[in-house]
DNA sequence: CATCCACAGGAAGATCTGGTAG
DNA sequence: CTACCAGATCTTCCTGTGGATG
């Protein structure tokens, strides 16, 4: 037998330390939520109105990410659904994540795609689809909830409040159905982006989501480690040290159970037969590492020749400006025969990359001489390099041999 | 102490893609 | 086919500004 067969034997005779995977996933609602009782009632009990027919106000949820938002809502909407079918009452539902659907169309279409009519992707105007979707909600002589999660992503935009607005008082131009929104946010200033007659129609009620404390972590990765894996596969100390990690951090349950999954995915691939603390220490640090490549390679081909340039000048100067990027970048887009974009936009870019963590600014006056931008890399340059050569062979090519000087001004 | 550098970032609009409707 | 739409992307034009320097 040769020493593949022997591999792949080996692994699949391997008794797995999970015992159901899918529990561990992103989207995964589990039975019950530990610490979130409070929530829940007090959304169950606005949602209530519904099932006697009345019309339930509009809710606002906001908490940080990982706060169990989305997990609350959902878990009602579930026992909701149950709920209708088992009394025979009319009740839909549709979920819209702003992140993805971040546009006023957008909005509309998933809205009617979730609640089961089709209406086409692009191409009409705002208002009529609008009209079309308001027809057929009223035709569907039932309660309507529309979830719109992460909700600042669509409000930040100008065009945001003006069918939030539509959409919370869509109630007045209805006969048949009543509808509800739930808007949800991360952003807590987010107050501050909202058209004020939007603010008091969708916060006639609101939640409030506190970031989990280490214990309460603690007991939503066993509850959910109990599931996962099998008897014995992890310890309660590394149970611990797990919520720790994910405390210290930021108490998102999501990254929790992320950090969780991947340990064990580690410790599946090792063949352990039990998740040790080192398997979460490496599961941390893959975690850190992913998050940064994904990153950089989903980003368009221009934000990685601005990218790649403050990488570049970087590693010859910590005092690296605007202008400077600007000359690089430019220099960049010869040698690749990139056409470049102006100043402008290439600002954009740079804040971009600020937003998602590679890079980090400070606006600084250096008097007669002018006020700027001081750019800074956030993580190692070696990595820009090697991500870069990875997912682009013409960067590749550039960096292939690359030295410092070779791009001295 | 006014000046002026080197930009930051808002507003508006041009261009382009990918679509519907009749 | 034409007329039209939303939205992404980028440009053009613009006003605003912290503080070293003359």
């Amino acid at each position: 037998m040769s020493i593949v067969d022997k591999i792949f034997d080996e692994v699949l005779n391997r008794k797995s330390i999970f015992k159901n995977r899918r529990v561990l996933s992103i989207d995964y609602v589990p039975e019950t939520l530990p610490h979130r009782e409070k929530e829940i009632e007090k959304l169950a009990k606005i949602l209530a109105t519904a099932l006697k027919g009345g019309k339930p106000s509009n809710v606002f949820e906001y908490g940080k990410t990982g706060t169990g938002k989305t997990a609350v809502i959902l878990y009602v909407l579930n026992k909701l659904i149950q709920k209708a079918k088992k009394y025979n009452l009319h009740f839909a539902a549709a979920y819209v994540n702003t992140r993805m659907y971040n546009t006023p169309y957008k909005v509309l279409y998933k809205t009617a795609t979730e609640l089961g009519i089709k209406v086409p992707r692009t191409g009409l105007a705002v208002a009529d689809i609008f009209e079309k979707v308001l027809r057929r909600i009223d035709m569907l002589e039932s309660f309507v909830v529309i979830v719109l999660d992460e909700i600042d992503y669509l409000v930040k935009k100008k065009e945001g409040n003006d069918i939030l607005y539509r959409l919370t008082r869509i109630n007045n131009e209805l006969e048949n159905s009543q509808v509800s929104v739930i808007g949800i946010t991360n952003d807590l200033r987010f107050k501050e982006f909202l058209d004020a007659r939007v603010l008091s129609s969708l916060s006639e009620e609101s939640i409030v989501f506190e970031p989990y404390t280490v214990e309460q972590l603690y007991d939503i990765l066993k509850q959910r480690a109990e599931l996962a894996f099998i008897d014995g596969a992890i310890d309660d100390s590394t149970l611990r040290l797990i919520a720790a990690l994910s405390a210290r951090e930021s108490g998102d349950a999501r990254k929790a159970i992320d950090l969780l999954r991947i340990a064990g995915e580690i410790a599946e691939r090792e063949g352990a037969e039990k998740i040790t603390e080192q398997h979460v220490r490496m599961a941390y640090e893959e975690v850190e590492r992913d998050i940064i490549k994904a990153a950089i390679k989903s980003l368009p081909h221009q934000e990685k020749l601005v990218l790649l340039a403050i990488a570049l000048l970087f590693t010859k100067s910590k005092k690296v400006t605007t202008g400077v990027v600007k000359k690089m970048y430019e220099k960049l887009c010869e040698i690749t025969g990139t056409p470049p974009v102006t100043l402008r936009r290439m600002n954009d870019f740079i804040n971009d990359l600020e937003t998602l963590g590679l890079v980090s600014c400070q606006i600084v006056s250096f008097g007669r001489y002018g006020r700027t931008k001081v750019i800074s890399l956030e993580i190692p340059s070696q990595t820009v390099f090697l991500v870069l050569t990875e997912a682009d062979p013409l960067l590749a090519e550039i960096l292939k041999d690359w030295s410092p000087f070779k791009f001295d001004t």
